[in-house]
DNA sequence: ACAATAGTGTCTGTAAGACACTATTAG
DNA sequence: CTAATAGTGTCTTACAGACACTATTGT
């Protein structure tokens, strides 16, 4: 019996929100196949490493992150024949979500990396079908997961955590309605006593993230 | 630059109800490694072959169907390296639900093939990980889409939709409040204006699965 | 008649959405 | 002061859960 023999990469959906929408981080590859033309960062899994492992390491090249901070799971595998013109590649994408960051610095195999709308195309390989499974993904975790605090640094408000659903969701939501939903939903936030200082309007409070692993009830869209 | 080589295997969890138990499709693997030890169905993608294209294959091959009843979809990759003595492989799991169905037969590489109550522990290679993120996924799923129907024949009662429920998660749901429930949410279930006969009780109305991909509002747990 | 299951109606508590109103800062 | 954002309270409507009640069959 004879096994065909198949290379295997990660690549990553990194998505954040900057000036109010999704964001998503590209870059502009270096090397063929697809030279010049932007992509989701990735690279072959090595000889000795675990899926998640080359994911995480993928994800600290490019955004010099290494901490638990934002969120990583799996999004899925793709692996038509002829998705890579090299030959038989199988990629396993997964999903991570940040706080803003400052630019990102180009990795070894990149030309330049940078945040991009989500609403571009013509990314090299498959990945424009990737990063729309990406964004469907998150757009509908932050329904029944506390995941919007994933885009938010360590302490945040309630305004700047409605923000995240307003740019991920893509639509105004009521800040009175949201406040009194996020603040009573068990395990969502926790207050840190701390507020704001030196913003236009009233201080607000500032929160951490919960320990709830689930949103009951969840948000709904 | 080289790339490590891997090989790449599809496994199957599927799941049906029967005697109002949730029971997966287990074959007794008749090679090594792991001779003689129940495991998920499953096998090498081929040269030329989509990842779900040889999810479908291995499916027919250990259920005889081939046709779009039931449910497949990706469920996840596990490729950590030492989860198969042979070398370096990763595995792409789907998730098939299906109706129940006669007893499957044994396919080529297996001695034998049943279904077992999902409790079942010390599977082969990584497969109780596997199993068990398969029937967190179906149970999970079953809240906001309408998957429950993929357990069903084509035509069902409201009372076998409401055993499905029962079954995946483990406790006794309010017969009227469930049928209120499953009829009202718009694109769940369509009647078909036929009933059944020669049971005890009275005639129950016949259903077929609807159009709809997201149940609103979602049933809760 | 009786057991069994299907299906409807009614009540109550909880939560979502709309929105008036108060609170506290910067400028 | 005004503009701006934070946070609270109130009302209406919708739905989940509990459960009384009716409907229609087999035995």
């Amino acid at each position: 019996m004879s096994y065909p023999v198949f290379a295997v990469t990660v690549d990553l959906v990194v998505l954040t929100v900057r000036d109010g929408a999704l964001h998503v981080l590209l870059v502009q590859r270096g090397c063929e196949p697809y030279l010049g033309r932007w992509a989701l960062p990735g690279g072959f899994v090595h000889a000795d490493e675990d899926l998640t492992t080359a994911a995480r390491r993928e994800l600290g090249e490019e955004t010099g992150l290494d901490g638990p901070a934002g969120h990583l799971e799996q999004l899925g595998s793709y692996g038509d024949p002829g998705r890579d013109p090299r030959g038989r590649v199988v990629t396993v994408a997964y999903l991570a979500l940040l706080p803003d960051l400052p630019s990102p610095t180009a990795g070894t195999d990149a030309a330049a990396a940078e945040w991009a709308p989500i609403g571009r195309r013509g990314l090299a390989f498959d990945h424009d079908r990737i990063l729309a499974d990406g964004v469907e993904r998150a757009r509908s975790k932050l329904e029944y997961t506390p995941l919007a605090t994933a885009f938010c640094p360590p302490e945040f408000t309630i305004g700047a955590l409605r923000g995240v659903y307003e740019a991920v969701w893509g639509g105004p939501i009521d800040p009175r309605n949201f406040h009194r939903k996020a603040t009573t939903t068990p395990g969502f936030v926790e207050p840190t006593g701390r507020s704001t200082e030196g913003e236009p309007g009233r201080p607000a409070r500032l929160y951490q993230r919960g320990e709830a692993t689930r949103l009951n009830p969840p948000m709904s869209r």
